[in-house]
This record gives structure tokens, sequence and C-alpha cells, in this order.
DNA sequence: ACAAGGATTCACT
DNA sequence: GTGAATCCTTGTA
């Protein structure tokens, strides 16, 4: 049967945790994630409406997303809700299950904790780029989304990261206690913790 | 046509 | 903990 990825994104995004993400030889169980709400959701690439960049999100679930971040960095999504929602999940971080050899030498100088241990660093372990942008993940391709063996003992949540425009929504989701989880560091953009809601 | 800024990482200290 | 590297997408003129 068909993963159904067309729900509520938060939920979308947990039921995502332990799932491997597989390109080629290299697979990644995924452990922690960020769940981006569409138009609804100011800190979303689809914030303000479809864009040559955004389109696929807008398009059915199970899609990838990818864009080139700070000029160094592929980050992947998994395009998520119904049709026409533009709601995704950011892969953040996973352990390489399989293709070590090779994530490594993708990767350079890096610890193995560390292969796609954040966004950018996941992205360049699969090998992600713009080429793969759009890709179905469910079906036999390249590029394969499995649904996790057994569910995660326990799911942490808290703030996201990188993003100035409603970073303290609860929206990040990661395995507790998964040494592959990225260090949390709170935009320098965003408002500090201390300071007044302003509406 | 041009300027601005970013879902970050790495090498330093 | 701090700062530099780096280029694509977008908004505005």
């Amino acid at each position: 049967m068909a993963w159904d990825l067309s729900g509520r994104v938060d939920l979308v995004a947990r039921s995502l945790l332990g799932a491997t993400l597989r390109h080629g030889p290299v697979a990644v169980r995924l452990v922690e994630v960020e769940a981006y709400g569409g138009l609804a959701d100011p800190a979303s690439h689809a914030a303000r409406g479809r864009t040559p960049r955004n389109l696929v999100m807008f398009g059915p679930p199970g899609h990838l997303y990818c864009y080139f971040s700070y000029g160094m960095h592929w980050n992947a999504n998994v395009v998520c809700g119904p049709d026409g929602t533009a709601s995704g999940v950011l892969l953040r971080a996973g352990r390489v299950v399989d293709g070590i050899e090779v994530a490594r030498a993708r990767r350079g100088s890096s610890t193995d904790r560390d292969l796609a241990r954040g966004p950018g660093r996941l992205g360049q372990a699969l090998a992600i780029t713009g080429a793969l942008k759009g890709t179905y993940l469910l079906d036999g391709g390249p590029l394969r989304l499995t649904p996790p063996e057994h569910p995660p003992d326990r799911i942490a949540s808290g703030p996201r990261v990188g993003v100035a425009l409603e970073a303290d929504r609860p929206w990040r989701f990661w395995i507790d206690g998964d040494r592959h989880v990225s260090a949390y560091r709170r935009s320098p953009r965003a408002p500090a913790l201390d300071a007044p809601i302003v509406r």
C-alpha cells in the first residue's frame, strides 16, 4: 500500500522519523526533521505564493523539494499535505545506514557521526542537487523513501533552526537521545527568547 | 538590471 | 564562540 503523506504537516514530519531515504548506494535513516506549513507559515519558502523555485511544493505529496542554501548547500525536503497546500518537511539530519564508504568520499573530512548531521551535510552525503528537484520518492526510482520499520522510541520537539519568523513554532522533531541529531543553534535573526511578543 | 539575504558548514580560537 | 565562504532566488527599479 502507498505511503500517505497528505496529512497535517506536523504529523507527517513525526512519521518521517526513522524512515530511510536512499539515493543509489547511500541510505540515511532520518533522525531530525522540520515542518513548514506553506502559505500559512511565514517561515516557509512558499509563504508568498508560487514561484519557479517553490513550484513543486504546491504539487502532490511524496516529491522532493530541494534548494541551494547559503551559496553552498543543497537542502532536501519531502513535499507533503494535500495537493495545493505547499507544505513540506525539511530533512535535517540522519545516520548513514548503507553505502558509508561512498558517503565518506562525498563528504570529505568528517567523522561518521557527522556524515549526515545537519541539512547541508545530509544533502551532500546523499548527493542531492537541483537536478533531482521534483523527483517522486515513493516508487522504485533512484531516490527512494521508505517508512520506518520500527517507530522511534521517543520523539522530542522544539523550536525551528535558522529561521527569523515563527522560529518558536515547535515544529522541529527529532529522535530523543540520538547522537546523529544536529546541534541546536538559534538564528541570530530570530527575536531574543525574552523579547516581548509583539503583534 | 541590481542588490539583498539566506531551512548552513567549517576552520579557527 | 565567532566569522568567513559563497551563489541562487527573489523583490524592486
